[in-house]
RNA sequence: GGCGAGAUAGCUCAGCUGGUUAGAGCGCAUGAUUCAUAAUCAUGAGGUCGAGAGUUCAAGUCUCUCUCUCGCUACCA
């Protein structure tokens, strides 16, 4: 487990260029990667960090169609806001590459070829939705129509956004082509699919067996996924904006976004260095892939099945992901605007960027989701970073300069106190190093901590500021060991907080520190002249958090009241007084309610009609108990086609009304009446 | 319903292969201090380690059952 590795190459998840990166991205995802990265390079290890925009897929093509633009604008948008607010939160990624890049292209392209040459893919054709208006096969989020279960009229092919349920195109009543709008037909497409099935041996030995340290979040979903069973998954897709796929006679079907985009990794150390074969192709190469735990199937199944099916490439050491991080409670939705978004804090916030990395890093969902609140914010800062680090950093130097007037004075005989100080001093950094390389960055940022804190400590013991008056020689030693720490907390916070590293370096007037010399006392020369001290950090008010917390409240209420506007549903096609007069529609009083084993949403209704005692089957146990239901009376649909739910005939519908978040509730006559009773 | 992860001080979290009085940061209380951005330092209060049962000389740490939260999945006219 131990092995020596010579190199390292570290990948950050691809962000999806079809949007900027918020906190939770960078809590999950980049702010780990970059500690880690930035930890090996102080240590002098050959590391290379590498990233870039995933720039292909349906989501994207969609929001080109929606505001009247090109894919490619889309994604060269979002690409240069993604890189841009990246490299000003001080992000370290050898190279931000993108994938619609020419190295990608052939890249990824290749791949496919060796695996097709190979006989690695097994080809299938299937019927799929295609839109003979536009001359197109539609993808899933192509299709549009009535959701089967909340009866939303807006739901996708893949998934309605209303009720979250998860859907195959076939599902949907009444689709229809997003593109133009006509009914789509079936026809034949032919396909190429991955047997992850035939990968599961291998998956299950080098997972299961060969990583049981990987965080038990990763291992666990790995495991379960594997106890479930891998199906063949489809590489390609029908559609015009992607890598072509590079096979005679697949004209205009594209590389399925998911396998082209890991293959990003590679064409963006290609693009690199002409030596990246070294640190893709050499065993004593250790890759890790920082990622969010959506992209757990992704690094740990399909793409390690990928490089194994290829054959020449090393496999990852290992993939931290992190849980999810929340906003104020609730989850981060970018549909729903309840974000914070980096770019925005980078123009709110000019020169905190070392307070958010800070608060994120501190607060990172590394073994559960998180909540981030403004107020954790602000107390981070305020008696964290300002009060301990900032704090400890301007005594230190403020001091000096009274003192010595920014020249380093000689230490003299150290007592035990003295010894006893650095002697803690040095012990942290064991603990620093076995938290990083462990992925324990919260604990890690402790560690780093700590040194400031010791700095604090050794300030208020030792008492410089009455010592000068009677032992002008003592505050000499007391004041060139409170600058030494000073310049090991520089090294300490780098991974964490490189600007303010940075800082400390420049009002220290000395360059740059190795790792190895993280402990040393012997890092400012007695008789160096020190720089103008300056503050690392300042307090944050009140009144700045209350306007993130009201910017917040008033882009999601906009953004509901949008929504609210939009999701009133159209009025449907016109009837006449026949159609309507088909439907049986009575007041009718449930006589018993049982919830039906092994589901969640369904309740087993008895009912009496007025005609007869029936079985009705519904979906509404998340919004109402049996015993709320026994005894009232309701609307039902008499003469619905029966249907089979569960094993259980039901025999008609119960009539409910539903909200704009998709909450059912039952419709009612106002005054008790005779079961039966007509409606018309 | 199935699978996975989580549940430890007011808050955010550590607690490795079971072993002395369960830890840290923040917050709170009291005291000290003034070099410092009213910052710092010390001391203290505060926990039946989600609930229950079991294994063991010994359990936050292992086993079983249950509850709650998050995710995936099934079902949902």
């Amino acid at each position: 487990m131990s092995k020596e590795y010579k190199r390292y190459l570290i990948t950050s998840a691809l962000p999806y260029a079809n949007g900027p990166v918020h906190i939770g991205h960078l809590a999950g995802v980049y702010v780990p990667s970059d500690i880690y990265t930035r930890y090996l390079r102080l240590k002098g290890h050959d590391v290379i960090s590498v990233c870039g925009s995933d720039e292909h897929g349906v989501p994207i093509t969609i929001k080109a169609r929606k505001e009247g633009i090109t894919p490619q604008q889309v994604v060269d948008r979002y690409h240069e806001i993604i890189e841009k607010s990246f490299r000003r939160l001080g992000m370290s990624f050898d190279i931000y590459s993108r994938t619609s890049s020419p190295t990608h292209r052939v890249t990824a392209s290749d791949f496919f070829r060796k695996l097709y040459d190979e006989g690695k893919f097994i080809e299938q054709t299937s019927m799929q939705y295609y839109d003979e208006e536009a001359q197109t096969f539609l993808a899933d989020r192509y299709i549009v129509g009535t959701c089967p279960r909340c009866q939303n009229e807006k739901a996708y092919g893949d998934q309605c956004e209303k009720c979250g349920s998860t859907l195959s195109p076939d599902e949907l009543i009444n689709p229809r082509s997003a593109v133009s709008g006509a009914v789509p037909v079936k026809r034949e497409t032919k396909h190429w699919y991955l047997p992850l099935d035939k990968y599961e041996g291998f998956l299950r030995e080098w997972i299961l067996q060969g990583h049981p340290e990987w965080k038990a979040n990763v291992y666990g979903q790995c495991k379960s996924w594997l106890d479930l069973g891998l199906q063949p998954r489809a590489v390609s897709r029908d559609l015009d904006w992607g890598i072509p796929v590079p096979v005679e006679g697949a004209e205009g079907k594209v590389l399925y976004v998911w396998f082209d985009a890991p293959i990003g990794y590679i064409s963006a150390t290609k693009d690199l260095t002409p030596d990246w074969e070294k640190y893709w192709k050499s065993e004593d190469t250790k890759m890790v892939h920082f990622i969010g735990k959506d992209n757990i199937v992704f690094h740990c199944i399909v793409f390690p099945a990928m490089l194994k099916a290829h054959g020449d490439y090393i496999l990852p050491e290992n993939v931290p992901a992190n849980e999810f991080l929340n906003l104020e409670g609730d989850k981060i939705s970018t549909s729903q605007n309840w974000a914070v978004w980096l770019h925005e804090y980078l123009e709110e916030f000019p020169g905190k960027e070392d307070v958010l990395r800070y608060v994120l890093c501190a607060n990172a969902p590394e073994t559960k989701d998180n909540d981030f609140t403004w107020k954790d914010f602000q107390a981070r800062n305020n008696s964290e970073l300002v009060a301990v680090l900032g704090n400890f950093i301007n005594r230190a130097l403020v001091l000096t300069k009274k003192y010595y007037d920014g020249v380093v004075p000689q230490r003299g005989t150290l007592t035990e106190y003295d010894e006893a100080t650095i002697e803690e001093l040095q012990k942290i950094k064991a603990s620093l190093e076995r938290n990083i390389e462990h992925y324990h960055f919260r604990e890690a940022l402790k560690d780093a901590m700590a040194y400031a804190r010791i700095g604090n400590k050794y300030l208020a013991d030792t008492e410089p500021w009455k010592v000068v008056k009677t032992d002008p020689e003592r505050v000499k030693t007391i004041l060139n060991i409170a600058l030494q720490i000073t310049a090991n907390t520089a090294i300490a916070i780098e991974p964490f907080m490189p600007f303010s590293a940075e800082k400390i370096l420049a009002m220290l007037a000395v360059d740059k520190f190795s790792w190895e010399q993280l402990g040393s006392m012997e890092l400012l020369e007695e008789g160096h002249t020190i720089g103008e001290a300056q503050l690392l950090f300042e307090k944050i008010e009140d009144d700045v958090i209350q306007q993130q917390l009201d910017k917040l409240a008033a882009s999601r209420q906009a953004k509901l009241a949008a929504e609210a506007a939009q999701n009133v549903a159209e009025q449907k096609p016109e009837v006449t007084f026949d159609d309507f007069q088909k439907m049986d529609i009575r007041v009718s009083t449930i006589l018993a309610a049982e919830k039906v084993a092994k589901t969640k949403k369904l309740l087993k209704l008895t009912i009496d009609t007025g005609i007869d005692k029936r079985t009705i089957v519904s979906g509404i146990a998340e919004y109402y108990t049996p015993e709320q239901l026994v005894g009232r009376q309701v609307l039902v649909l008499a003469n619905l086609a029966p249907r089979e739910i569960k094993g259980i005939e039901s025999r008609g519908m119960i009539l409910m009304a539903e909200d704009a978040l998709g909450r059912l509730v039952l419709v009612q006559p106002e005054d008790k009446t005779m079961s039966g009773a007509m409606i018309g």
